[in-house]
DNA sequence: TCATTGGCGTTACGCTTCGTAACACAACAC
DNA sequence: GTGTTGTGTTACGAAGCGTAACGCCAATGA
């Protein structure tokens, strides 16, 4: 797993002392274990005996390195986004940049192929928090939410730049949704200027593909066979893309 | 809760025994108080213990009425579904059949609104399955999906009745989704024609609610304020309709 | 009227988990 | 070598699940 902790400003202090870096091991294994796991069994409800007893270990070593479940999962989460993020970066950054719509559609296939691959890490993250999980307030949650957004965000920015925005299909906004992009200019002062329209189109992008995501990590569009989810999304997407502005090729892919 | 089982026909054998009586409304309370608590504690993680001892019970009691916790848990899913479908329902039938989009206003309103009062059971039946516990082999879980959809048809079904169907802004219709339309006319023979665009506009509406009500239902939406998160709504949901084909008054409300 | 039957709820139990406490051992520092 | 720190162990108490064995009560039948 190699935790990467993009939180940390990686001062990689250099001098790793034997100790410390097999405790990182430890930590990194755990982890591991702990998502392998979830991800085996289906559900976000991790045993600490489970985890010991899969790495050769008994449960009470555990609370060595994490103080309570809790804490583990909040680490699981915190690298479950990274994770995330670095997968769709990754897809978006693997399309020549003046391909837009090609961009726009990595980025989705990125999104909706990890969740399906792995719902209960998606659930994680971006479904209900873990039972009896309470999430650290105002916490990584919302964190991941606009990590993932900005993803799309990038996409817009870059379109805009080169000109190849259009307007948006809804080009009304609401006054308090333009103070809101104020209120997020002022956050991210370093970002492009974004108009409120394109704000509200990036949101409307998102929730779709989430939307669609979801359903279908989660089984609920089971009842339709794989290749027609496959030309339902393709056809999905491009919708979206068009709606928002994005400049999209004529035929149908 | 008065279950209200719509599977088992209802068929009202009128003679219900003191005892049939007495047991049933135990299995209302069990249930009642189940639903009380996972909504309470935010969790579909429910102890027995808890709800017997919330009850006045002792645990074990409730093995009477429930062989274990995974047969309790489809029966509040069970209730669940209709429970979303009767409200759904409701909304749509509140409003004149002939204002179309205010009918689907109301739907995706009711639908909203539903999951972000009651995120844990909206996570219980469209999000994901409960730790530990196997749905029902090809069980309620897209009954569901399809029960939430069909309330969504119906408004489509209607307005094309009325002839004030647009053509959905996506006309190309991939041929597996063609294919796909007419498995569905084939096993709801009953119902009204439906076209291939109409059959994927009608999904991808349903997706794009589910988006929005799903990522704010969990908190993902957090960052903006609920009055900006209305207004996005609105708007989303303004959009989602324009592009399905339906009519949408022009005034942006 | 009185015994029987079946449903319901209880206590008692075994198993598993969580999380803490007390102890044992290895690596490292001086 | 000796003390300190980190790491893992076994031992424990509290709480949950689910089963088993028992007591109580209402309904039934002679």
């Amino acid at each position: 797993m190699t935790t990467h902790l993009p939180h940390q400003p990686a001062a990689d202090s250099p001098p790793l002392s034997r100790r410390e870096r097999a405790r990182a091991a430890t930590i990194d294994e755990i982890k591991e274990t702990a998502t392998r796991l979830m991800s085996e069994q289906g559900t976000t409800d991790l045993r600490f005996s489970d985890i010991a007893r899969e790495m050769g270990m008994t449960a009470p070593a555990l609370y060595r390195y994490f103080a309570d479940r809790d804490e583990l999962l909040t680490a699981l989460i915190a690298d479950t986004y990274d994770e995330l993020g670095a997968l769709v970066a990754a897809a978006r950054e693997g399309v020549p940049a003046d391909d837009i719509w090609g961009r726009f559609l990595a980025v989705a296939n990125a999104y909706r192929s990890w969740a399906s691959r792995d719902p209960v890490r998606f659930a994680l993250i971006l479904g209900m928090p873990v039972p009896g999980y309470a999430a650290p307030e105002d916490g990584p949650t919302t964190e991941a939410a606009k990590r993932a957004m900005s993803q799309l965000k990038a996409i817009f920015f870059h379109a805009a730049e080169q000109g190849a925005l259009g307007p948006p299909l809804l080009t009304d906004v609401h006054e308090v949704l333009r103070e809101c992009t104020e209120m997020e200019k002022q956050a991210h002062p370093h970002e492009p200027e974004q108009s409120p329209e394109m704000f509200q189109a990036i949101l409307h992008s998102w929730a779709s593909l989430h939307g669609f995501t979801s359903l279908e990590a989660h089984g609920h569009l089971n009842w339709i066979s794989p290749e027609a989810r496959d030309a339902l999304f393709v056809s999905y997407v491009r919708l979206a893309a068009i709606t928002a502005g994005l400049p999209v090729p004529d035929a149908p892919r």
